[in-house]
DNA sequence: GTCTATACCGAGATAGAC
DNA sequence: GTCTATCTCGGTATAGAC
């Protein structure tokens, strides 16, 4: 693999990424791809076999991506830190979130749609995250409620997050993260 | 419009609804719906001139079923009793969450990132239910407490659904109603 | 109003020169 | 490895007979 090969195929990746986050997987074309990524439409197959396996692509991107977030995460000192970092991530990026959903909610639910072996492939970008937050919960000392408090908290964000895309409205995310700190603080 | 006329259309409508329920908008061809309603393919553009114009009605198809779910609502007594009806309206349905997620929520999100008119026509779907929970709310003395505490509700709802249907787990609903529920009756 | 046949186009995918 | 040209199919939409 030369280094133009990583380039290219990193920049169609990149691509792909955020046209899929910004219109959907369904409706984003090789072509769209190609184009944002500056490689001639042909040249696309070089790299990935067929539609799908630049799904996969975005998928497992955005699980490193997850990956880099949850390694910050984990510097904070203590549970509460951890996921008051993780509340925090959310509210800092409350304006794309208004913009165009969480960038793992929104992708995750359309491949739930889409079917096949891509739905399995999406739910490890909740699954992950989920296991994440049931640990900080478990270390707290939570026992068997913290797949429960889990729920709660990542309900809490997806949820919010898709309403506040629906009303375009920041401020939204705003007033559930408040509650959320809250509700961490004082377990 | 003879009776014919209607019984078609509205076997259309049923037909879009469902499936696109089952497979998000994009994913669903107009052939698809045809074949589910057993009308011709043709005969289709004499009811819908678009594809988006159908996308329009299993809008407005899921604008009345929640006015109809809405106005049963209201017949509970008090402002708690109307929430909790609701409440207990995602627990019953959380098979079909777990399923396809909520039926609501699944298509905003979808019609949001398709972008244009259908995008704003998607967001009634959410403003309604959001705005009779914020007036059962004022109606329970919250007032301008009222938005955030809709928003919490909802963004629970949605949020948990989300989830569910990813996992496959109807029964994270029932736990996130479970808290929902103690929640407005605690208020 | 109903339905068949088909036009038209866009999108995924391939062939093959360089 | 790269890129142009093209194939093929499926999907939206239309024409026009009945």
């Amino acid at each position: 693999m030369t280094k133009n090969d990583t380039d290219k195929r990193s920049r169609l990746i990149q691509a792909a990424v955020e046209l899929v986050y910004r219109q959907g997987f369904q409706k984003t074309t090789l072509a769209d791809i190609a184009q944002e990524a500056d490689v001639p439409l042909g040249n696309v197959y070089y790299y990935f076999k067929t539609k799908d396996a630049i799904c996969e692509a975005i998928v497992e991107q955005r699980l490193s991506q997850f990956e880099a977030l949850r390694e910050d995460w984990d510097k904070a000192a203590s549970p509460k830190d951890r996921l008051c970092r993780f509340i925090q991530m959310t509210f800092n990026n409350r304006g794309e979130l208004a913009r165009g959903g969480c960038q793992f909610g929104s992708l995750c639910a359309e491949l739930q749609k889409a079917g096949g072996p891509l739905a399995k492939k999406a739910n490890r970008l909740f699954a992950k995250p989920f296991k994440w937050i049931e640990a900080q919960f478990r270390t707290l000392g939570k026992g068997d409620d913290s797949p429960g408090m889990a729920l709660h908290l990542l309900s809490a964000l997806q949820g919010v997050s898709l309403l506040a895309n629906s009303f375009r409205k920041p401020n939204y995310v705003a007033l559930e993260t408040d509650h959320l700190n809250d509700w961490v603080r004082a377990l």
